[in-house]
DNA sequence: AATAAATAATAGTATTACTATCATTTATAA
DNA sequence: TTATAAATGATAGTAATACTATTATTTATT
């Protein structure tokens, strides 16, 4: 049997634990397809269940409404990707390389290794680019908060906050630029992708400008 | 009579100018303090009718649907801000601080003259820090963007673009520069507001940390 | 005064997001 | 094995929503 991670999840994002069983592990992999495919505001838990092959009633044991379905999805991608930096920087000494690294892994995840067999990385990596702020951006942004549904992403802006400490000790806004440039390799991967005049990058050359980009942006403003 | 500023809006947004009738601008006014106040999911164009004191049917004479009153309320804001650049930075020769202007108008808009008087100012920046990206994170993203629904956005990056130019002429990716502060400024202040742990501000001090972390960002990117 | 345009009033429809109920299957435990 | 519980399937139902359609009334224009 293939080594997968465990990725911990906020009990309160769900109802019944979905890694726990084949309906569960269908619901995660059918939400992503179908959330990839059809968008997050046309994604509806009918055709979910219509698409594994159980009813209505089906998803809404496992979760909630939509919504909390979305921000399992989008924070189990930033656990996942948190989980890539410790692994991949594992025994990266300098920290230079450590950061540059860290900017590859955000920007266009590669290692497949060890990802459980239900998730598709590659378009869960498209979802967060399309769909992954809408989970913060809600009115309800501060109950969501104190229910601990963004740790995870919370604590990636950490880890690449503390690696951006030990590039620059004196640097004043390691998390603002640490939460900027995930956002930002994001939304650019989305603009090259959908409205390329307002980037300077060409889509044939995949994610390297995006890459080249950020690394200006990162390494000119801390000190090293 | 108080003078005002006209923003061109792109007509395949809405079905009759809201410009041009005392229903049209009530909606206007009515939609931003309601969709402010409710967030854009809970925006319901009934709701709007009866603060107006109108019904549902004749909010969609103005608008075919929700998504669109947003794009036409985001862009007019865009258009709002690509003319006081314009406008404030009109006798300032050098580059280097009419940038640093430009990134004090996109990170906490003062100037409210000229501004029409259905419009509230603070209202609308508010909801483009929560809701702006909406307006192009959508499927249909491609066909918005060829019916121009963007196009006072791109206005506006490409004058910041231009101002970036301006300072350093072997620069890169001013466009790409350009959308990412834009961006930056706004992501900021809502994490600011809402998860502040993945910030570096101080909300008391409003947003005089973001424009100076915007400002450190921006200049040791650009060489000058 | 005649005509057109904008608005108000009302009703109706398909879809959606959920809830409730009960029967059946599957897993667990005595 | 049998008893029991837990998970799933099947079906139905409801309130709210995002529109569309129709007709009457008011307001503006010629």
């Amino acid at each position: 049997m293939k080594l997968a991670v465990q990725i911990k999840m906020t009990k309160s994002l769900y109802l019944r634990d979905p890694e726990q069983s084949e309906l569960g592990r269908n619901i995660i992999k059918h939400s992503i397809q179908l959330i990839q495919k059809t968008g997050f505001e046309s994604f509806k838990f009918k055709k979910l269940a219509e698409s594994i092959g159980t009813t209505e009633a089906g998803i809404y044991r496992y979760f909630e409404n939509k919504h909390k379905l979305l921000v399992y999805i989008i924070s189990w991608y930033w656990g996942w990707l948190d989980f890539q930096i410790g692994y991949q920087t594992n025994n990266v000494k300098d920290p230079i390389s450590k950061l540059k690294l860290v900017i590859k892994i955000l920007t266009n995840n590669v290692n497949k290794d060890l990802i459980p067999s239900h998730i598709d990385e590659s378009l869960l990596h498209q979802i967060l680019i399309a769909e992954g702020s809408k989970s913060y951006l809600t009115k309800h942004v501060g109950e969501e908060n104190n229910q601990q549904y963004y740790k995870p992403y919370k604590d990636l802006c950490n880890s690449v906050g503390e690696i951006i400490k030990e590039c620059d000790t004196q640097y004043q806004y390691p998390h603002a630029l640490a939460s900027s440039l995930i956002e930002v390799a994001h939304l650019q991967n989305f603009f090259m992708q959908n409205i390329p005049t307002i980037t300077n990058f060409d889509q044939t050359k995949k994610e390297d400008q995006i890459i080249e980009f950020i690394n200006n942006l990162v390494f000119s403003s801390i000190k090293c």
